[in-house]
RNA sequence: GGCCAGGUGGCAGAGUGGUCAUGCAGCGGCCUGCAAAGCCGUGUACGCCGGUUCGAUUCCGACCCUGGCCUCCA
């Protein structure tokens, strides 16, 4: 079945097709560490490793690469903040980012390029657009020059007129037009910077991706993703670049962008202070359950953050768990099959919610399995859970988390007592039980094989 | 103000020119020592006003409302 994406740039929904099978390139657009991230920055990359996965079974090769933005103004200045060097804090965010990433079961990208490690080809790009006449050097600064490329607003959908004619862009003296924007900018001697024929400088936040995606991708890429604030101007302008530097070559074929978090309607972001940090959330909700909450609106539309949406993500997860449960000493042989009516939804435009709906009627159809149909109606769940990430852990790690956590020994000693106790009709004891546990955030079921107790969420 | 998304039942959220989304919650029943889990049954929906049509939640137009972007943003 052929995958089916909206492209930001034609504004429509168009059947996916790569220029090389063998080699689909994919870029997203990743952290600038200085901190840690939240939860709404994390929507873009569990949306995209859904889309990875999915290239992955389309395609014999996928090379995906997610960037990290190493040098920063905001870099800088947390660095100033705690004292240390620029190193310290790109280190540590990006390994914290690395973290929270796994932690939410994201598969690592093939290629994980750093801006600090693309200097040199940022520097050749802008001599290239300053040899071409789409940009020019000034006081230290090289800056792009908006009006040399005709085509500029159109994949955001704006008039460079309009744009031109707007009072909030700052108006710097050295800028021939004001919708100029910068690709190179001179440091002075306490901040990072690097040797260029202009100033010892460092780089201008969009040329970073233009010159990682021609090192790491080539000149045209199949899909370039990332959240639908970068659309503008970050993407545009990357758009502009690359299309200059390169010769006029199409950068990206296909651009897809996600929709934002928000928190009571308002969309989730540090200068907002509404920050939810994936890295705390981990500490307090199970992994795949923040994963399943990203996954449960369509991903161009807004996502609104909720106590009760975390809440309903866990106890579906508790149902499609508990039937694995059910089905634990039921055989899987051989590799997952393709959970289709799953992957038709995702290759409708990863029309995740509709998947997700498709993995409940798979939940439902093996809780009422029969003893012959188990192994594959279970084997069924579990391919379309993988297809999203989802139903990858053990059922009991699940409901009784990790073994070093809790005592389930002593648990299972008072589960036992409290069956003993039902045998001999003894219900006050069994009852006196069930609240012991209870109190301790343990809840029983007796099913048909005994009783069984899980953690409450 | 410009551009772009949206508005679906108590909630979340797909989808469609004409009998079903799905999940959670609710209600009634079964099961259970009682619960929980499970099973059976069950209701309410497409922002507003027009238009096209045999028929519109779906297509078209206007209006109202919400969110995002408009050089920090995922």
């Amino acid at each position: 079945m052929p995958i089916s994406l909206y492209n930001s740039l034609t504004r429509s929904q168009d059947t996916f097709t790569p220029q090389d099978p063998n080699r689909v390139t994919m870029y997203v657009c990743g952290p600038t560490v200085y901190n840690y991230v939240h939860i709404g920055n994390a929507r873009g990359p569990v949306v995209f490793d859904v889309l990875a996965r999915l290239l992955r079974r389309h395609y014999a090769g996928v090379v995906y690469a997610r960037n990290i933005t190493d040098v920063d103004d905001k870099i800088n200045a947390a660095a100033l903040d705690a004292g240390v060097p620029i190193g310290t804090i790109t280190t540590r965010f990006a390994q914290a980012y690395r973290d929270d990433m796994a932690g939410l079961g994201i598969a690592p990208p093939d290629i994980e390029p750093h801006a600090t490690g693309h200097i040199e080809q940022i520097i050749a790009m802008c001599e290239r657009l300053i040899a071409t006449g789409h940009a020019y050097a000034a006081e230290g600064h090289v800056l792009f020059r908006v009006g040399s490329y005709p085509e500029y607003g159109h994949l955001s959908g704006r008039d460079p007129e309009e744009l031109l004619a707007g009072a909030r862009i700052d108006v710097a003296p050295y800028k021939q037009d004001p919708g100029d924007f910068v690709l190179w900018k001179p440091s002075t001697p306490e901040l990072p910077g690097w040797d260029s024929p202009w100033s010892r400088g460092r780089p201008g936040w969009h040329i970073e991706c233009s010159a990682m995606c021609k090192a790491q991708l080539g000149d045209t890429i199949d899909i370039h993703a990332g959240g639908v604030d970068l659309l503008f101007p970050h993407h545009e302008n990357e758009v502009a670049q690359s299309t200059c530097a390169n010769g006029g070559k199409t950068f990206a074929r296909w651009w897809v962008h996600n929709g934002m978090l928000t928190v009571d309607g308002r969309k989730m972001s540090k200068s907002v202070g509404n920050v939810l940090l994936v890295h705390e959330l981990l500490k307090t909700y199970p992994a795949e359950a923040l994963r399943l909450f990203l996954l449960r609106g369509h991903y161009r539309q807004p996502l609104d953050w909720s106590d009760a949406a975390i809440a309903q993500a866990v106890s579906t997860l508790d149902g499609w768990y508990r039937v694995l449960r059910e089905l634990a000493d039921v055989p899987v042989e051989g590799t997952l099959p393709a959970a289709a009516a799953v992957e038709a939804a995702l290759c409708d435009d990863l029309n995740t919610p509709q998947a997700l709906a498709e993995l409940s009627q798979l939940a439902n159809a093996a809780r009422a399995a029969t003893p012959a149909g188990r192994g594959a109606a279970k084997a069924a769940l579990l391919g379309g859970g993988a297809l999203l990430g989802l139903l990858q852990q053990d059922p009991e790690t699940w409901f009784k988390g990790d073994s070093g956590n809790t005592d389930a020994a002593a648990i299972d000693a008072l589960v036992a007592e409290r069956q003993a106790a039902r045998a001999a009709r003894d219900f006050k004891r069994a009852d006196q039980i069930r609240d012991e546990l209870a109190a301790r955030g343990i809840a029983i079921e007796d099913g048909a094989q005994g009783a069984r107790w899980q953690l409450v969420k």
